[in-house]
DNA sequence: GTTTTAACGGAGTTGTTACTCCGGTTGTGC
DNA sequence: GCACAACCGGAGTAACAACTCCGTTAAAAC
């Protein structure tokens, strides 16, 4: 691959992760070529449809998940494994809009079912311990996260130990609605 | 107004809410126009932009909202009040996906004023009476709202008493991410 | 330094969506 | 029942976004 070409895919990738984090994947393909300041055929030619591009940058950031995920499993405690992946990956939706938006493509990503065993992991060891309440399956808390991206705590206190253990409601539902 | 005028001004405003509540924001004119069973021009006479249709329902919807609040501070128990509330407004965000997506728009509607001060009022009612977290501003909670429109026993249950109560995270921090 | 060859970028195409306009139609006051 | 005004709806316009193409430019091999 020439010098230049390779400058100028590092810099489109840039452009794009900065791009669809800050406004979501509605953003247009030329916004993303001018701030990585080429023309737009050149995107065009690294990658032949915008979803692709937007797959190169989700991609991305799921690697650092599943980083996070197995950082949790690798914590002796349950709770703490689980709370610290959970922030992590709230944290990461907190900082990329696209993250929101593309959740679906996500979940087409090679890296997924490995983020997701690690997560179903967590969750089965966590709710095993009795520190994650069990009404909630995998998936439920997955989507969770990115609500969970501005109020980490709110939802994990939410998470705790069994549904209405405080004992103030004694008539608690099921917690999810399908 | 003439009787078909008002007629067709029924059902483009009974399509519009369906519509933008199935399909969110992006939802064309066209198409609510098809559903409704008008040329689209019709509807354009009626409301000059797209953005005053989307108005019209958003109004619909936050005036039931309000009446919601209202019942809140009506009931006697401040928790009981307050998330009365919280799962009627969750689920209206639930059963519309354009009240997710156009959450400011929604901030510059006449109704507006009135359910933030209702809101208010129960977040700081029920506060006083200890049972709900004091570290969460009835903005935060508001944000909340949309969040637990499908979980809302986890929410709920996050956000009563005060952060960290049942003693197990003694470290827990403000719960909210500014 | 020359030649080759890959890469660049912008003009142009296609498709979509918000919005306009006007000829035809239909309800309503007299 | 008639005239007139209001209303209807679809053909047409403008703007914008994704995507293509090809003449020009510049890197790399010798």
């Amino acid at each position: 691959m020439r010098a230049d070409a390779q400058r100028n895919l590092d810099l489109v990738l840039g452009a794009a992760q900065e791009c669809f984090a800050e406004g979501g994947v509605d953003v247009s393909v030329d916004e993303v070529a001018r701030r990585a300041g080429v023309g737009h055929g050149t995107v065009f030619r690294r990658f032949p449809t915008k979803e692709a591009l937007l797959d190169a940058v989700l991609s991305k950031e799921l690697d650092r998940m599943l980083v996070f995920a197995q950082a949790g499993l690798a914590e002796a405690d349950p709770w703490e494994g689980f709370a610290a992946f959970f922030r992590a990956a709230a944290e990461s939706y907190a900082q990329n809009r696209a993250l929101h938006e593309a959740k679906e493509r996500c979940h087409e990503l090679p890296q997924m079912p490995a983020i997701e065993h690690a997560a179903r992991e967590l969750v089965r060891r966590a709710q095993k311990a009795g520190v994650l309440r069990e009404d909630l399956t995998p998936d439920d808390i997955g989507e969770l996260v990115p609500v969970a991206s501005r109020y980490p705590d709110v939802i994990l206190d939410g998470l705790r130990g069994q549904p209405g253990v405080r004992g103030l409601r004694p008539e608690a539902g099921a917690g999810v609605r399908r």
